[in-house]
DNA sequence: GTGTATCTTGAACGTACATTCAAAATTAAC
DNA sequence: GTTAATTTTGAATGTACGTTCAAGATACAC
């Protein structure tokens, strides 16, 4: 018996923030050698393949994000300001220069699209959840009487999911932050009301 | 003296729909033969490298877009039912297989960023043409009295660019084409209101 | 018709990549 | 301390890629 000696966790934050960084197909496996600090036969081992690692790190980077929302809404008592925080959060990192602007799974899925089913699958299912969470939160909104019934939650959910693709996109083509601050306030608005 | 014997246009057209469809690092130099007719080297001869064709293949579609766009809103009286076909010509393509639905210069843009100066700078600075002619046109609607004054067009503009990259992008990730239309048709009574 | 400049052809080259594997190192059990 | 099981190591492998180039084909000028 001998188990592995690597932090998992933490391989597979260093992986994801790789290939956030590159994309996937320009990730190669010695830059993950050198993200990870593992050996390719230990990344063989542990994960398959490349593909695998990339599985394994959407599945934690899902995990993280996941955690972080629940926090967040958690947090605070009503919605409109937990969502204002999340926008900000989203909104922010294009201000400096972190690796962790984008979001791993429309990069991922924008790179591969059409090229592997069953990555394809994985990323569509965790993008349908984030708007799944969305929605609930708007539903809880609603029963709270922050918002009005219609527009339904799930299309609020859905404007507010295609405002923040659209926000991403936006600002990776602009270095106006304060436009990017303030479309997100417009959002927010518009969602709300 | 002799002249080249292949059709520019037609194999620039042939290129960008090859690396719309795979992406630029997924669009082998095998690909460009085949989908352009092109041997090797009269590619390298014409156009430099893969760089080169992509850039020239960049040209072209902002061209192509720029003429259709033009066209458009020059036949509608109207800002309001011009912006309408528009964002319907967006949301249509992913009703059916057609490899034309992503934008080039997003697509581009999202794969490279941060390995390519100079495609980062041309692909940014036709997207920032893209707003502004979409600024125009909202400035026109202003002087024609179909919108207020506030937001100003540039904002407008600016909402209307993000929403239009969050419609894609949530475009590729469901095939709920109703949801597709509702939202094209929710952010255009925004950005018009 | 001849010459010449230019384009076309596609095989060949070097490189970078994902992946494999056998040997070495490490751990845990007894 | 010895053994057995597993992981780590990193050089080696095969493949796919972007690019080059020299030979051949073609069109124009005179």
């Amino acid at each position: 018996m001998r188990s592995a000696e690597f932090d998992k966790e933490h391989v597979l934050r260093q992986a994801m923030r790789t290939f956030m960084q590159y994309g996937y197909s320009k990730t190669s496996m010695q830059k993950l050698t050198e993200a990870t600090g593992l050996h390719p036969g230990s990344i063989y081992c542990a994960f398959k393949n490349k593909k695998g690692l990339l599985l394994a790190s959407v599945e934690q980077y899902q995990k993280d994000k996941n955690e972080q929302f629940e926090q967040l809404f958690a947090q605070h008592q009503n919605v409109r300001s937990a969502l204002e925080i999340f926008l900000q959060d989203i909104v922010q990192p294009y201000a400096s220069n972190e690796a962790t602007k984008v979001c791993l799974l429309t990069r991922t899925l924008s790179e591969i699209d059409g090229q592997d089913d069953e990555v394809t699958q994985v990323l569509s299912n965790n993008l349908c959840a984030f708007e799944q969470a969305l929605q609930n939160v708007l539903s809880k909104a609603h029963h709270c009487g922050e918002i009005g019934s219609t527009p339904s939650a799930k299309e609020r959910a859905q404007f507010l999911v295609m405002g923040i693709y659209g926000l991403r996109t936006y600002a990776s083509t602009s270095n106006d932050q304060q436009a990017l601050v303030r479309l997100s306030k417009q959002l927010l608005e518009h969602v709300l009301q």
